[in-house]
RNA sequence: GCUGUGGUAGCUCAGUGGUAGAGCACUCCCUUGGUAAGGGAGAGGUCGAGAGUUCAAUCCUCUCUCACAGCACCA
């Protein structure tokens, strides 16, 4: 029998003959590595331990504290153990496909009765059953007609299926946990003992499409999370408690700042509180973009389905818009208009009254756009996927040569903005053409690359999403990591020379000649209803304070202060804060309590001492203490504070 | 849109085939209290909408609607 030469991760090599085991290996190295090993990293690639290595390379034996391939095999083990335990209970439920994802796994099934709560307890004590009885797990390679055979014997329709869809050639792996076996990639641990008992729950239950696609079977899909121990597991339930803490649905309720009612589905009813936010934000917008060279518009909502017709949104995105019929006096038909779902097609109608020169590009037209789509009901959500919603949106009228540059200065814009918000990083997608597209080849050569040496240049790098592009051109895609680490694509930038041809845009050049400008769709926001939900969420509805509906609540300690107290709110108003007084017959405890329960970061407490001295005691949220200072130094220091970014 | 689960007071939630309850919030009274809930009283609901079964429906059935979770969608 040949040998063959593994490397350790410390660099030294050892013979060994070829077909040896990661588990003979592990042995090889020490007994207390043969005890606690779990798997191997064999040429980089993720193994069982009884898979046989054939070739010389690199190896490196993991071991429970090896966190990514245990959590790994964790999870795996126990989506084919959770499949087995249903199995076990319900013999006539179909398997399909389980994978890890997430801190977890999900596996669905082919059942006529929905999995209830109560099915899941169940549930898992036959998963624990499983595990105290240490099965064996074990592989083998089958060729398809076997497997095949197999499936179609036990009557599982869906794995027949799913082997016919895996390319020829590759081999199928077939695992056992114990008597119950699947089809599986691997790899896997050796016995269903090795997972944890106590480190794992199933979580909830949904419908799910076979194969991701509406128009196959809905089958029941039962997810799980898995950890290592049982504190890891508490870890991330508490973890998921503090992000039901910060929805942006129960900050809005608790904050009043804003709500949705049956009556109009999707759209947001912003109360006083949560305007100040929308303003406050919109204001601070509208003075970057006048920094920023662009002019602000504002155009239609009720358009006349001529317009979508030429734009193409008539026949594109017809079922996503509202419909608007008018019965207009004399006519023997209705008008029919939309409201409309995107602003590009009105800002090409402003760029096309009188003629425009080369000398008038690049022209960034800018409108913070109310825009109404007809989501599907299921997509909705709060304030961050609705169906009426305003946009940063502007459109940049550019010749090619410009693209470049004009991507290159809004992501430095994007930067600064997302900056001042308090979102210091960002990742950006360079997403490219699809398989459906128009376009030459080599304009999509020339546009693809303005982006990304656009994106190089301003000192970003990118991530590839390939055929992600718009069928009339690529973009880029800006997204947000908010403070408990959850991902929000919010900035975009859209390569355009779809609309301005269909519109018929053009500009005379420097020839004297009709030339097509491009068009690039930017927002850097993305919508402020969605935007708004972010910021809430990632600051847990503790805003930066001039972003702050109530910045100050100024309460009485005795109602003999009460009069000072309106001078002082007064003063702090004067001052530009928002301010509000709180001389309700309340003691300061029951005050403090309920002005912190709803985020007001300053609360000011007077009593006679402060009256006396002209001073305000000053509590901040989430501190404990507070401190007197006198009133004009209250309302400096505050006044800075609470001054916009932008503004400093 | 699909599957599932829900909709009872402003909020969080009990509950029942004989037209409803708690805590908090709200109003009033007592209390003037120094930094996260002082005490008492009171008011407040067409039980999401419509239809059906029934002597009787908030409760059972159906339809619609909205919300929530997931899937699909996000030219």
């Amino acid at each position: 029998m040949s040998q063959i030469s593994l490397t350790f991760p410390d660099g030294n090599s050892r013979d060994y003959p070829a077909g040896v085991t990661a588990a003979e290996v592990a042995a090889s190295i020490a007994p207390s590595l043969a005890k606690n090993a779990i798997s191997a990293q064999v040429d980089g690639k993720h193994v069982d331990l009884q898979w046989p290595i054939t070739a010389s390379g690199t190896i490196s034996i993991n071991t429970m504290k090896d966190e990514g391939p245990a959590l790994e095999l964790i999870r795996h083990d126990l989506a084919h153990i959770m499949a087995r335990a249903v199995q076990e209970i319900w013999p006539d439920v179909k398997v399909t496909i389980g994978p890890v994802r997430d801190a977890g796994w999900f596996y669905d099934f082919d059942r006529a009765e929905p999995f209830t709560p109560e099915d899941l307890g169940q549930i898992e004590q036959k998963m624990k059953q499983i595990i105290a009885a240490r099965d064996a797990v074990k592989t083998e390679v089958w060729n398809r007609d076997r497997a095949v055979k197999y499936y179609e014997d036990r009557n599982e329709p869906f794995k027949v299926e799913l082997i016919n869809r895996i390319p020829e050639g590759e081999d199928l792996r077939m695992y056992w946990h114990g008597d119950w076996q699947d089809l599986c990639r691997g790899p896997h641990l050796q016995t269903t003992g090795q997972v944890p008992a106590d480190a794992f729950k199933l979580t909830h239950v949904a419908g799910a499409y076979w194969l991701g696609d509406a128009s196959r079977p809905m089958l029941q899909r039962i997810y799980g999370i898995a950890f290592r121990n049982r504190d890891d597991l508490k870890a991330h339930l508490t973890m998921l408690e503090e992000a039901a803490k910060r929805d942006h649905r129960k900050l809005g309720r608790e904050m009043d700042l804003f709500h949705m009612q049956e009556e109009a589905p999707g759209q947001v009813f912003w109360h006083p509180n949560g305007w100040t936010i929308y303003t406050t934000l919109q204001d601070y917008m509208r003075r970057q973009q006048r920094r920023g060279g662009y002019v602000e518009v504002n155009t239609p909502q009720v358009v006349n389905r001529k317009l979508w017709e030429a734009s193409g949104h008539w026949e594109n995105y017809q079922e996503h818009m509202f419909i608007v019929e008018v019965d207009e006096d004399h006519a023997r038909e209705k008008t029919v208009n939309a409201l409309k779902p995107m602003n590009c097609p009105c800002h090409v109608q402003i760029f096309n009254v009188g003629l425009k020169s080369y000398r008038d590009l690049p022209l960034r037209m800018a409108e913070f756009g109310s825009c109404n789509r007809y989501e599907p009901s299921g997509a909705l959500h709060g304030i961050m996927r609705v169906r009426g919603f305003t946009q940063d949106d502007a459109h940049i009228f550019c010749t090619e040569d410009q693209i470049e540059p004009e991507t290159k200065k809004f992501i430095e814009f994007l930067s600064m903005i997302y900056k001042d918000l308090g979102f210091e990083e960002f990742r950006v997608k360079l997403s490219t053409r699809p398989d459906h597209r128009i376009g030459s080849e080599e304009s999509w050569d020339i546009v693809e690359g303005a982006l990304a040496a656009a994106v190089t240049k301003a000192g970003y790098s990118y991530e590839l999403s390939p055929g992600e592009g718009a069928f009339y051109g690529p973009k880029l895609e800006f997204v947000l990591r908010d403070a408990i680490g959850r991902d929000w694509q919010c900035g975009t930038l859209q390569v355009d020379p779809n609309l301005p041809e269909r519109l018929d845009a053009n500009y005379i050049g420097e020839d004297g000649a009709k030339h097509r400008p491009y068009m690039l769709h930017r927002a850097v926001l993305g919508s402020f209803e969605r935007f708004i939900g972010i910021l809430l969420e990632s600051s847990a509805g503790k805003l930066p304070l001039w972003l702050t509906p109530r910045q100050v609540v100024v309460a009485s300690i005795v109602s003999d202060a009460d009069d000072y107290v309106h001078e002082v709110v007064q003063t702090l108003r004067q001052a530009g804060l928002r301010a509000e007084a709180d001389t309700r017959n309340e003691k300061i405890n029951y005050k403090v309590r309920e002005h912190s329960v709803g985020k007001v970061p300053v609360i000011m407490a007077i009593g006679m001492k402060e009256v006396a001295e002209r001073t305000v005691s000053i509590r901040r949220l989430d501190q404990q203490g507070s401190r007197t200072i006198s009133l004009d130094e209250a309302v400096e220091t505050l006044s800075k504070e609470a001054t916009a970014p932008d503004q400093r």
